[in-house]
RNA sequence: GCCUUGGUGGCGGAAUUGGUAGACGCGCUGGAUUCAAAAUCCAGUUCUUUCGGGAGUGUGGGUUCGAUUCCCACCCAAGGUACCA
């Protein structure tokens, strides 16, 4: 009876699919428990064995809840928009669709032969018409949506049109565009219903605007800031440029504080919430305001310009953000970004043409060739001054380009003494630099320690702290009307179109250039076919392709754009679609890859709903995610807008909590053995050189010494046909063959090698796995070789879940070994002769040992398990199955009871060998052991006895010993005396139960 | 630069409130079994040693009877982020 794990594995992956074993239910006596991974992007590659590390250990703890008595929601789908697919379809003509299927099914087999306890009836897909329809819907809840700073929340927009009817907008506290006109009551009523439509989507939370976005030439798309790497596109390595456009956004600023501060209250790993925190980039200060003074040049330029203004005397006002209120009298210049509007405005004839140079260099400079010199001080002064609110003293403006004009208000104060770059500034074109700090020398570096400032030269600021003398500023500030107390965040609203076909269609039509949005009920808008997935000719996006892409509103349907042209014709200001033949243009871009996953978490709750997003019985049941894994790469982009949607839900009543996830893990990458080290001496200084090339040279050895191309000796290649077979098996101590290597690369030929011990050493470089670099261990040759248990258990094994960690395939014999060795201790009871034939067998009591041994792995189990740490339960089975063999343990119920602690890990196995027990339902549902206590207590203990804090010998005393009893027999027994060697111990520690310590 | 995480045998890693450092597995060495191999089983395996012992958890200090664990300073690696005012 061997253990036929092919056999086994396929026998109960049929069971489950056809009993539906996992499949949970939306009502239930028992307490919920939602398990969730990250689900994948299908890419063509398949899986590889870094993949199933997340779901491996979701699983466990998935099946570990259904033992501890929950109903358990544990489902999978597919994020199967994506760019792979749209590039794939660009290069062959095959639908995205096409190739997407195709994926999923691949997927799908491969997540099967694992063992998943998946509920595959909740399966989604992101790119599922049925699916995509309640992305769409979402986005139109955010179109009809306001944020109420004063309440702190999301509203229907229609609250705000009621506000406005009554009062008009000067008294509404929203998160809206800045260039919001102000108007009253009857104004508002009077304006045109494009005028009001135009305000309108400057409160909505998703808006259109034009936005300065990253543009990649070579995608032919938009780029959300966390698509970017080191200033090229993150797919690809494409340089990315920016542009204007006028693009759909998310006003996810709006919830900035409310991300910052409900971080706090899920239990997600700190570097995320760091990371998180980082990128919102809350900075407390304020806003002041510089008047700019009238010179001679820039009255003239303004005066041409007063002939059409509507306030002529009213000067120029630059708007600055600082952190630093309390340095304001240290102002000696101000620097304005090139790209700042007022620059054309206030710079002087004298200086035009070096501005106007400055400006058009900048504006060259991609932003990559800016991040890369940013020691280079460049800038230009303007020849304007503003005005020191405070000492009304002249300040010189400057432009550089060391400000960003994304950031703040694209203006900053100097404060040289107190900001090192504004010193360095400040240095290099020789502008003074005041000290403002008492007791400081400034004359080297600028000083930026809050907690020493005391401020001085600065008139009522003096002699006051950083604290004091910033909250005293920002009050004056404020009584001159010059500024007030400001948070600053860093994070920028979300551009939300992208120029590609294979992504979901917004729901919205255009009517004389003002978005309408489609309503729910004519809901989806499916992806229209193309014949080319490339931007059209006119640089439209690829839906500009599509021959029917209109929508007629009084059939609610998509309707050919042949009767476009016709009612554009006559298209005019006013929205009465009745006037033109109702037929209006849809929006052409597509949304971005994270739309459809920031609500599929809740899609899951009610996946078949075809009425609403899902249920209010099914959501009030599940509630939220209390277990989700999935990768660290997602933290600033899934993570951050799954959040901010989930918020908007809660605020509008349609989500039950504002955060998604009570709890979050961050599986660590399994990395690949990829490339070799090898040491050369150049310039007599030795040198690591890496090169990703193994495979190459591997391939290169076998065609020589088979061609018989050189006279390289085969039994010099050991370590190298190593390689050839699996990079994973060679050991750091494996020899390099130097001469072999130096024919492939004559680079090297004259490279000294470095002996160590004796011999080249072959080194491994770690990196991640990828087609490219000839790593991927694939785990289909895996399941083949020793099964999906053995994966399971080795996946785990290798580390904790939250480390990454280099894949190698070597040590997979030590778990496969431990699934012969445990199935050996039920061997006994697979034999239907035997007189021990299923449950009946052993009626004797289990033995002291026997009941130490399984108790002791109960306990272990279920304390690793709910801290995550599967690595060590792996170790602790392997003991207990080695003790329990050494016992030659056969009673059934101590191995019923090992096999439910195994089978969250190995569910095949565990399923068989229940099987053989005479157990005729699934192992699933059976209960996890109860551990009890009164198995383990000891009588004795064999207490360590260390000197001077050194263990020295070991003496088993009895535990219920006294203090004072434990010390005089240690002190009595002769080893104790041998160590003293007649020296009066200075102390002896007792800790009963732990330890002895003698102090000498 | 800043933030975060980490640094323990040849390798992956264990040591959960400070109390026997190196569990478990891989690899390696020796042995049993076998015609032989695979598989399996047994023993050994941190380094060093004059076989008494000595040293040892990135480095240097500190607290403690006792530190991988706590404190201070530094070094290195990985991830995130960056002229962020």
């Amino acid at each position: 009876m061997n253990y036929n794990f092919q056999e086994i594995e396929a026998k109960w992956q049929a069971y489950w699919s056809k009993n539906q074993t996992f499949q949970a239910h939306n009502n239930s006596e028992k307490p919920k428990y939602y398990v969730l991974s990250m689900f994948p992007y299908p890419s063509g590659a398949g899986l590889h064995v870094g993949h199933p590390l997340g779901y491996i250990a979701g699983d466990i703890y998935a099946r570990y809840k259904r033992h501890k008595g929950f109903n358990v929601l544990h489902p999978m789908g597919y994020d199967s928009f994506g760019l792979p697919a749209e590039q794939y379809a660009i290069q062959t003509g095959q639908h995205p669709a096409i190739t997407t299927e195709t994926n999923i099914n691949r997927y799908r087999e491969q997540l099967d032969q694992l063992g998943f306890s998946f509920d595959w009836s909740r399966e989604v897909r992101t790119s599922d018409p049925e699916y995509y329809k309640w992305t769409q819907w979402v986005f139109i809840q955010l179109f009809n949506a306001w944020y109420d700073q004063a309440d702190d929340k999301a509203k229907s927009i229609d609250t705000l049109i009621r506000l406005f009817e009554k009062e008009g907008n000067a008294k509404i506290d929203a998160a809206c565009d800045e260039d919001v006109p102000t108007f009253d009551a009857s104004q508002w009523v009077n304006f045109s219903k494009k005028e009001q439509q135009e305000i309108l989507l400057k409160y909505r939370l998703t808006y259109l605007a034009d936005t300065e976005v990253n543009w990649c030439p070579a995608l032919g798309t938009v780029l959300a800031n966390d698509e970017i790497v080191n200033g090229v596109s993150e797919r690809g390595g494409h340089p990315v440029i920016r542009k204007k456009m006028t693009q759909w956004s998310m006003r996810i600023t709006a919830y900035a504080q409310r991300l910052l501060d409900d971080l706090d209250t899920v239990d997600w790993p700190q570097p995320l919430k760091d990371s998180q925190t980082n990128w919102i980039g809350r900075s407390e200060g304020a806003s002041v305001t510089f008047n700019v003074l009238d010179g001679s040049d820039a009255e003239r330029s303004r005066s041409a310009e007063a002939e059409i203004s509507t306030k002529p005397n009213q000067p120029y006002q630059i708007e600055v953000f600082t952190t630093r209120p309390d340095t304001i009298f240290g102002v000696s210049f101000m620097t304005l970004a090139p790209e700042h509007e007022l620059v054309a405005k206030i710079t002087t004839s004298e200086q035009q043409a070096e501005v106007t140079a400055y400006v058009e260099a900048t504006a060259k400079r991609s932003e990559r060739d800016r991040m890369a010199d940013v020691k280079t001080i460049s800038g230009v002064f303007t020849g304007a001054y503003a005005e020191h609110p405070f000492t009304k003293e002249p300040v010189p403006i400057w432009i550089g380009d060391y400000v960003l004009a994304s950031y703040g208000t694209g203006a900053v104060m100097a404060v040289p003494c107190g900001d090192q770059r504004d010193f360095d500034f400040a240095k290099h074109y020789g502008i003074f630099i005041p000290n403002i700090f008492e007791g400081i020398d400034i004359s080297k570096e600028a000083f930026a320690d809050k907690a020493k400032t005391v401020i001085g030269n600065s008139d009522f600021l003096n002699g006051l702290s950083y604290k004091e003398a910033t909250s005293k500023a920002i009050a004056e500030l404020e009584r001159i009307g010059h500024g007030k107390g400001k948070i600053n965040y860093r994070l920028r609203d979300a551009v939300f179109s992208r120029q590609r076909y294979w992504g979901e269609p917004f729901p919205v039509y255009y009517v004389d250039g003002m978005p309408q949005m489609i309503a729910l009920e004519h809901l989806p808008l499916t992806l229209p076919e193309v014949e080319k997935y490339l931007p059209t000719e006119t640089g439209e996006p690829p839906l500009g392709n599509a021959t029917d892409w209109a929508w007629d509103t009084k059939n609610h349907k998509v309707v050919s754009n042949k009767m476009l042209n016709q009612v554009q014709h006559d298209s005019h200001s006013e929205l009465d679609s009745e006037s033109h033949g109702g037929v209006y243009p849809l929006e052409l871009n597509t949304m971005p890859g994270w739309a459809g996953s920031s609500q599929y978490f809740n899609r899951y709750m009610d996946p078949g709903n075809t009425q609403a997003i899902y249920s209010e019985d099914a959501i009030g049941y599940w509630k939220d995610v209390d277990l989700y894994i999935g990768g660290s790469e997602h933290a600033t982009g899934h993570l951050l807008y799954s959040r901010f949607w989930q918020k908007f839900l809660f605020d509008m009543g349609i989500a039950p909590t504002p955060e998604f996830a009570k709890k979050l893990i961050n599986q660590g990458m399994i990395t690949g053995t990829s490339a070799f080290v090898y040491r050369t001496t150049v310039n007599n200084k030795v040198t690591f050189v890496s090169k990703s090339r193994i495979k190459e040279f591997a391939d290169y050895l076998v065609e020589t010494t088979n061609g018989k191309e050189s006279d390289l000796r085969p039994e010099k290649y050991s370590a190298l046909q190593k390689i050839h077979a699996d990079v994973s098996l060679v050991n750091a101590s494996d020899e390099l063959d130097v001469e072999a290597f130096k024919i492939w690369q004559p680079d090297y030929k004259d490279a000294e090698f470095i002996l160590e011990d004796g011999k080249y050493i072959v080194g491994r470089e770690v990196e991640k796995m990828s087609k490219s670099k000839y790593n991927v261990v694939n785990p289909d040759a895996i399941c083949e070789e020793y099964g999906a248990d053995s994966l399971r258990l080795y996946e785990m094994f290798l580390g904790p879940l939250e480390q990454s960690k280099p894949w190698n395939t070597a040590g997979i014999t030590g778990v496969h070994s431990f699934l012969k060795k445990l199935w050996k201790l039920y061997v006994p009871f697979m034999d239907p002769d035997s007189e021990k034939g299923a449950l009946t067998g052993n009626e004797a009591n289990p033995t002291p040992e026997n009941l130490k041994t399984l108790h002791k792995t109960i306990k272990k189990v279920e304390e690793d398990i709910e801290n995550f740490s599967f690595n060590t339960s792996v170790s602790t089975f392997m003991i207990c199955v080695n003790e329990l063999t050494a016992q030659k343990c056969d009673h059934p119920a101590i191995l019923k009871e090992l096999l439910i602690l195994v089978s969250p890990y190995a569910p095949h196995i565990a399923e068989e060998l229940w099987q053989v027990l005479g157990h005729t339902e699934s192992i699933a549902e059976a209960t996890f052991p109860k551990f009890e206590e009164k198995y383990l207590v000891e009588s004795t203990k064999e207490y360590p006895i260390s000197f001077n804090g050194k263990l020295r010998f070991k003496l088993e005393l009895p535990l219920d010993m006294s203090k004072d009893e434990i010390e005089a027999t240690v002190m009595a027994h002769e080893k104790t005396q041998a160590q003293l060697q007649g020296r009066q111990p200075k102390k002896v520690i007792v800790v009963p139960g732990k330890i002895v310590n003698i102090v000498g």
